[in-house]
DNA sequence: GTCGTTACTTCCGCAGTGAAAGAAACCTGG
DNA sequence: CCAGGTTTCTTTCACTGCGGAAGTAACGAC
């Protein structure tokens, strides 16, 4: 419902999928696109003719590996001026905001974070709108802003609820566009890293993956179709009704035995705390396993089969082509990866295809340059993806 | 590759999506068609006409109850005349083989089973041709022939691999074309039933939904923008892996506390028989269970669990508008329902919207309707849907 | 009986496409 | 060096399928 900004140039149907192409699977010749968009030679030429003229694309040499190997004329590649255009991304969580600036092709060129002193909405956005000023001065063709909030978020553009800034129902873009004059989208933060791994990571080109976080919380997001599926508990404290093992430890957040009480950083950080008095950081407690102290040890070995009997549900229900495995919590794989394959496989038919994991360890900045993505796709779509819209 | 069917006359893209429609969606009238097909008005014409002169679609009185209610010229419905083509369906068991002829909708107008005696392909092809060469005097305008086989099936034409049968790549759908001159279409039993509730049965319309039986053993179909999902393992007993509940039962088939252990016909009868040394049908196990004796009382409890767990782990990965659960194994519900209602509310979100859950109890004229459908789809699409077709 | 409403038809123009033919730019092999 | 093959890209052209506008038809409401 926020469609202030005007798009990507009036293109029309046919010439934004050429640039979409173009975007997310990086130089391609007019024959390639019209392989993969399966269309005559002729429309190609047709519908990047436009493109070239606006600047949007630009014919760049061929790369020399290809170049010579074919026979016949060659290609002429074509791509975006992926410079052209600067967005900035934010996330926030309780204390601090973390920015980054990408390029249209969602490349970092620039990070910038500030404490976060208070909740207050209006204060929030002045404290916002005063870094994107400072990074407008250093990047020019600022086209967009994306936030990514742990929370529930409406229509790409209201906060309804985020219980760790206290905010019901905060009016966040409309905020935020007032101070700057730039489009602003906001969304949970597990769906703009989605829609990043959409574009521009793991799942590009893909019709069916999953996206599984494990950090503060647990987050997942299930691409169908390329699109993300919308679903009504978004962020709200996902998996901690995920009952993995009855027989779990019991945490302050979650459900007995759920992922969160297994998976999550502070509750395994809680589980040794009340076993052992000690107040670890994630990393001691992953280096006091892999030393072999006992109490880390098991704990870590039971998130590892927690998370291999996630990942084996997810793909015997889902069937994914591939999970993207993303978070601060991932860490965990270096250490018991073992256990982790072993009860995937424990959990699956033996015929059945294995799924490709993908592992990314992802820190603040990641989750930031998720939210540019949506600010990308903003100005090349004319809206943004997902938001809870009926089907 | 086995389309050897003259499909649907030379129909268009647009006319055979109106034609489907209608097929599909009962009796529309041409503008209601272009509201769900987002065309014109004058496009509906256009393309109902030549449907209309070739008489796969008739003009129908419009239905009493909405005429008169609303104001305007009244609409006139079309509809498919859905006794002109005739299809059989056949379910092979390892000792029966039970058939069913149905009209275009998929009504089943006649059933016609017999006993296996032979598990020869030729002489199985026999039967099945003598089969079909009887319905063929009863009833005009046999239009293909679907077979629905427990097993591997590869280019709905060849069974890979059948235990029950002993087969390993028969070519059955060849062998029943050379004796009928019909279109013979051979698919996974659960494909069949999957592809019956997509076109015909609570799927109908949805955009993402699941098909869960309960028999001899387990099916899974999950469906995605209208089409099934191929999968590897694909009734190859499935959910033999999949672990619902690890301190579960231990049966001859299935892992420890797999849904196969937990959940299918012959698992429940070798745990009462195991515990009590009595051999009981499984309707005599859900009578004691109802009737409160303890052992198939707890068996049924816990299958019951393990059912709800499953749901809610499908409902929590998968987020599908509805589940379809059908088969023989199903009736546990009406005996303990609570448990599974109990269980699924245990493993979900409070916030997660309810899955619908749709159950119905099957018999293997069901699964011969399903077989039937396939054959429908043939005529109508020109080719069979799903096969393990690489994406 | 007129007016408003909804359903359907007819006709026209147009956007987007593929097919075909041609030009361009490379390789290969005499 | 030059012909022949090959792949890429451009140009032209005709066609398909669609929407929009205007017109007709069939009803209820007042």
């Amino acid at each position: 419902m926020t469609t202030r900004t005007a798009s990507w140039l009036p293109l029309s149907t046919g010439e934004r999928a050429v640039a979409l192409e173009v975007l997310v699977h990086g130089p391609l010749s007019r024959a390639e696109i019209a392989r993969r968009l399966s269309l005559s030679a002729g429309s190609l030429t047709r519908l990047t003719k436009p493109l070239l003229e606006s600047g949007l694309l630009v014919e760049v040499p061929e790369g020399a590996a290809l170049a010579g190997v074919r026979q016949g004329r060659p290609s002429q590649p074509l791509d975006i001026v992926a410079e052209s255009r600067s967005f900035v991304g934010f996330k926030i969580t309780e204390d601090m905001v973390y920015g980054v600036v990408t390029t249209l092709r969602s490349e970092i060129v620039a990070r910038h974070d500030r404490p976060l002193t208070t909740h207050d909405p209006d204060r929030v956005a002045d404290q916002l709108g005063e870094m994107i000023a400072e990074l407008a001065r250093a990047h020019h063709g600022l086209a967009g802003v994306g936030i990514g909030v742990g929370g529930l978020v409406r229509d790409s553009a209201v906060v309804g609820e985020s219980p760790f800034l206290s905010w019901r129902n905060v009016r966040l873009a409309e905020l935020v566009e007032e101070r700057t004059g730039l489009p602003v989208v906001v969304e949970n933060d597990v769906g703009g890293l989605v829609e990043s791994e959409i574009w521009f990571g793991g799942g590009r080109g893909l019709e069916r993956f999953v996206v599984l976080t494990i950090g503060a919380g647990i987050g997942y997001g299930l691409v169908l179709g390329g699109r993300r599926v919308p679903c009504a508990e978004e962020d709200r404290e996902f998996g901690r009704h995920w009952i993995v093992n009855p027989n779990g430890p019991l945490t302050p957040e979650g459900a007995r035995g759920s992922a969160v009480s297994l998976l999550t950083i502070p509750s395994i950080r809680y589980q040794i705390r009340a076993a052992t008095g000690r107040d670890l950081t994630y990393e001691e407690i992953l280096d006091a396993a892999a030393a072999g102290e006992p109490m880390p040890a098991r704990v870590i070995d039971e998130a590892a089969r927690a998370l291999g009997t996630l990942v084996a549900q997810i793909s015997n229900f889902v069937m994914p082509q591939k999970i993207v495995l993303a978070g601060e919590g991932v860490g965990l794989i270096d250490v018991a990866g073992d256990a982790v394959w072993e009860t995937i496989r424990a959990h699956r038919h033996p015929l059945a295809e294995p799924v490709p994991l993908e592992t990314k360890v992802s820190d603040f900045h990641d989750w930031a340059r998720g939210a540019a993505v949506l600010a990308i796709q903003v100005l090349v779509l004319g809206t943004a993806q997902g938001g809870a819209n009926a089907e």
